[in-house]
DNA sequence: TATACACTGTCGGATATACGACATTGTAAG
DNA sequence: CTTACAATGTCGTATATCCGACAGTGTATA
């Protein structure tokens, strides 16, 4: 546990609570190891607690009516989600699974709410975090409509860097791991239609392509150049 | 003010606070008369307070980088909003104007917070309407990715029914008070295309063209039909 | 190493939607 | 009532995107 404390803490919303609140949680939290392809949670399920990623990547997506399914957002090392769940007591919004090898720190649904109740001084953290996901997804939803397909493709991607969010490492070359078909059904476009994109940014040096991969050198340089058009 | 009591309360959310707190929060609100056309706050402005519409419908607005104006949402009497910038005391999300000459119900930022720290068993309860700000977000987020163009037109609608995702009045019919070009922008598609799918779903008898306006006469019937294909 | 399979890159035809144009109709103002 | 203007309804054409097809390439597995 302890070793993972610098990661969980990287994390801007945590790394915002006094140190005491810091120790607080992290005495309620409990170590998950998971294994690649393995499910967390599903959409639909009650939430049983308050996840924080010490190290491992997971996938957040949401299957449509059609079956077709869609990559929401992927959470990495010093991310924390699943927050929701815990206030409304309303089921999970999303499936989440582990692209990779993962360990998450959990805090069980009744530690959570123990804590709250011993230390009320953490709701104005929380709304904090609660408004984080309000304004990207109100910024996501009124720059999708508006949006050429190319910069709702680069739009995505950058969604995809920054976790639900909160921040990350953007100056450092990010690869993202899915397929073009992945890319193209998060949006309603077509695997062609996106290979077709992904080469024109690849032009320009924004993008790489691999196999099941993309890579983006610099996230600051696509952000920049497709933000303000 | 007395008389605005029963329409604020009507609110599922609000209506779910204990009576001394609806009190409390009462005792904190001014009204505020405004015009038809007036500006209650602009987006990037800093939120000066947190609303309740008394009477009248305001118009939440985004307008994007090429000037083109989007609609977000209505919001009718019953309504509550703008919170997020009391919480994180960053600049306001959306451009906010009356449509009709308007009451609304303030609680300005200071007097929010002194409420907050008398009351602090608030808390929950704003936690509980950050969340369904999210959800209605994440699930109008995952809807319109994937979704036929008549689809998100419908689910557009059905959206602007329901302000913000709180507050449904949806087995009454609804007049939208906008125009076939407004409806277009808000789903990246042209006037003359939105012209084309109304008059299918008229043909379905499940809304009503007229002169700038648009009616739902069963909003049910058109959810129930749309909702799960 | 051999085999299976998933992903990529790139055609061309089919289709949905945008966009310009224009007549018609509703609304507001003098 | 008249005029000006905004919104609607509906063409045809242009264009973007989808979708099937198929060869080439990377990855995993026996």
């Amino acid at each position: 546990m302890e070793k993972f404390k610098p990661v969980l803490a990287s994390s801007t919303w945590f790394g915002a609570l006094p140190p005491y609140l810091q120790e607080a949680m992290f005495d309620k939290m409990r170590l998950k190891h998971l294994r690649a392809g393995q499910q967390l949670h599903a959409k639909g399920e009650d939430g049983v607690g308050f996840y924080g990623v010490c190290e491992g990547r997971l996938r957040v997506v949401t299957v449509g009516v059609d079956g077709r399914e869609m990559l929401f957002a992927l959470l990495g090392p010093g991310t924390w989600f699943g927050e929701i769940s815990m206030f409304d007591d309303l089921p999970r919004t999303h499936d989440n699974f582990c692209e990779t090898n993962c360990t998450v720190a959990i805090i069980q649904k009744n530690a959570f709410k123990v804590l709250l109740e011993q230390f009320p001084e953490l709701y104005p953290h929380f709304t904090r975090l609660l408004c984080t996901r309000v304004r990207s997804a109100f910024q996501f939803i009124d720059s999708s409509a508006g949006l050429s397909l190319k910069h709702q493709l680069v739009k995505r991607l950058l969604m995809l860097t920054t976790s639900y969010g909160q921040h990350l490492p953007k100056h450092n070359a990010i690869t993202l791991s899915l397929s073009q078909e992945s890319l193209a059904q998060m949006i309603n476009s077509s695997r062609q239609t996106v290979n077709q994109l992904l080469g024109e940014l690849q032009q320009e040096g924004l993008v790489k392509r691999h196999y099941g991969k993309i890579t983006i050198p610099e996230p600051d340089t696509l952000f920049g150049r497709y933000q303000f058009i």
